[in-house]
RNA sequence: CGGGGCGUAGCGCAGCCUGGUUAGCGCGCCUGCCUUGGGAGCAGGAGGUCGGAGGUUCGAAUCCUCCCGCCCCGACCA
């Protein structure tokens, strides 16, 4: 490609919307513009980049056995209705009326087109196992998109979806796809880490994450520092409290708590500290209140309440919707008593003599004891774990980091193909449901955690695999016959020998120039400029760490193209 | 949807509080000169429904009302 053609506008200005690292470089390097929220172009390069990972994906899938086939985005409401979506699914699906009425939606996800070719075309245990992909743009009316590639609307995705005849085959294609994705991420040059997961509204048994290790991370993962686990907060089980303090319980109190609705300020006001105390937490679950009791100083994990509660949502109710529910003002509500569902963290049931809001205005009780004063519906593991908490899985010392979610695997079961129908004849003669699995990859985020894996205060550092371009040839010459024939030549050559490469033939000046490669982070520059006259030499820089070396054009040629290969290879 | 913030030239911003006549600045863009190894310099030029609608006023970018859009925090998720 040549720059003096290429429509790659770059901005030494950030825009004023672009917040995290990867949203401005992809702005400032004239990835992607924006349409409206969540939803942009894929401009030249930045379409460059979504391409190269698109191919590593369609490698390994195809490596792993899988077929490529593309489905429909448009879809008929009634398909959904059959697998239930249509109704549970919120507003992320985008629904729609076409001119003749019918109710559509556009795909946010293919469990359910998926589930209707197979119910059509698989019939037999002869046609398992079979894994198709497609790699597509999906549309999901996000709540609040941001962070440009990084949570849009619109967005690029691979997602897979696994048939077999059993669960037992079922955990093989589960395995293989695992392998898969570490092999695409590794290719991608990326630092990630596969965790446990929840498995959220697609449904499921059994569920990994790929998250990219990254600070603007929307997702909190635990990993421990002595075994191979790790996973996702929302699902790293705490292991439960063995034995309840043998202490002896005392008779129940009542104290007076004037103005003192905080944990902390409860704390303060009677000499105690927050793990003396329990909170009782109001949510609406699926709309209906219940009290969830958890430690002063533990906060309640939503998705494992969820779980437990088998809703399809919680959400902390207000002020008004606690006094409406219970009859007490918020900061004073306790379980003694009260009138709404409760359940407890597992925490709570082993504590003994402790505080609890005295369910009256500033008063709070003591000496509470679970099981005496009151029972919950349910004691389960509903805390958010901590740093101090121990491995769920050796009782090592754990760690907290941020992660982007860039592939989610899932075991599905026979959930759809139930609802849906979809059934092939067994060995013996006998109709069975299809075991299903499937398997995501947020294509274009990969572009955006890669950028903020990798980059610098001069702008991107891209991966060899990811880049667009490889090598950047700048011509300072313009002017100079000598200079520009020689570019010319070894551009030439480098395309011959199959590599990526932008040749930079603007007439602009130096610096400007470097800025631009530097911004657009292509992994090797190559400058040809006075020092070519002089001696016949061009410098070779890489992007990563600077290390320049200078030397004739035909050891340019007879050195990169090897060396892109090698980085390549993985 | 709840909370916070912002809409003035392609981009980044000032002006608004305290209304006043041709609405500014930097970058970018166009023309010319000059310059050519880290986003040069000089000269000239183009580009604006001040987000939209209504209102107050002799007069509105500025004050008031409503609407729209965008960004950030939360719930959602590849």
């Amino acid at each position: 490609m040549r720059y003096s053609q290429a429509l790659m506008p770059t901005l030494k200005e950030t825009p004023a919307e672009a917040e995290v690292v990867s949203h401005r470089l992809m702005l400032r390097a004239g990835f992607i513009r924006k349409l409206t929220a969540g939803i942009y172009t894929y401009m030249p390069y930045g379409l460059a980049a979504i391409r190269k990972v698109e191919n590593i994906v369609r490698e390994e899938m195809n490596r792993a056995g899988a077929q490529e086939l593309l489905m429909p985005m448009v879809q008929p409401a009634d398909l959904w209705r059959e697998s239930g979506r249509y109704e549970k699914y919120g507003p992320e699906l985008l629904r729609f009326h076409d001119r003749h009425e019918r109710e559509s939606c556009l795909g946010p996800t293919h469990e359910e087109v998926i589930t209707d070719i197979a119910r059509k075309e698989l019939h037999s245990y002869r046609d398992l196992p079979i894994n198709l992909y497609q790699i597509q743009t999906k549309f999901r009316d996000e709540i609040r998109p941001r962070f440009g590639l990084m949570r849009g609307r619109e967005f690029v995705m691979k997602d897979a979806y696994s048939f077999d005849v059993s669960d037992e085959a079922a955990q093989v294609s589960y395995k293989k796809m695992y392998e898969a994705y570490r092999r695409i991420f590794i290719r991608c040059g990326l630092k990630f880490r596969a965790v446990q997961a929840d498995s959220g509204a697609i449904g499921g048994s059994f569920s990994h994450e790929f998250m990219v290790l990254a600070a603007t991370g929307e997702d909190t993962i635990v990993i421990c520092t002595a075994c191979e686990y790790a996973a996702n907060v929302e699902k790293a089980a705490i292991k439960p409290v063995e034995n309840r303090s043998d202490e002896l319980e005392k008779d129940l109190e009542k104290v007076e708590t004037p103005g003192k609705r905080k944990v902390t300020a409860v704390c303060e006001f009677l000499g105690i500290e927050p793990d003396q105390l329990v909170k009782t937490m109001v949510y609406q679950a699926d709309g209906k209140p219940v009290a969830v009791l958890v430690r002063g100083d533990r906060e309640v994990e939503e998705v494992k309440l969820k779980n437990l509660l088998g809703v399809a949502d919680v959400e902390l109710a207000g002020d008004k919707e606690v006094f409406d529910a219970t009859g007490v003002p918020t900061g004073y509500l306790g379980p003694v008593g009260i009138s709404i569902r409760v359940v407890a963290d597992q925490e709570v049931a082993a504590m003994k003599n402790f505080y609890v809001g005295g369910n009256e205005k500033n008063h709070h009780m003591k000496n509470v004891n679970c099981g005496r004063d009151f029972q919950p519906e349910h004691i389960a593991d509903l805390r958010q774990i901590t740093v101090s908490d121990p491995c769920p899985d050796c009782g090592g010392t754990l760690e907290l980091t941020e992660g982007i979610e860039v592939g989610h695997i899932f075991k599905l079961g026979t959930g759809y193909s139930e609802s849906m129908n979809a059934m092939f004849s067994d060995k013996d003669g006998v109709e069975k449901h299809l075991v299903m699995g499937c398997y995501g990859v947020g294509v274009s985020r990969i572009v955006a955690a890669a950028i903020e894996q990798n980059h610098d205060e001069n702008g991107i550092i891209f991966p060899v695999p990811l880049a667009p371009f490889t090598v950047i040839l700048l011509n300072l010459g313009l002017q100079d016959k000598e200079i520009t024939d020689a570019a010319e030549m070894l551009y030439r050559e480098l395309q011959d020998a199959g590599v990526d490469v932008l040749l930079d033939d603007r007439d602009e000046r130096p610096g400007f120039k470097f800025k631009d490669a530097d911004l657009l982070g292509v992994p090797f520059r190559v400058t040809i400029g006075k020092n070519f006259v002089k001696n016949g030499l061009v410098e070779v820089r890489q992007r990563r760490d600077g290390v320049t070396e200078e030397m004739s054009p035909s050891d340019v040629l007879a050195s990169l193209p090897a060396k892109i290969a090698a980085e390549l290879k993985n």
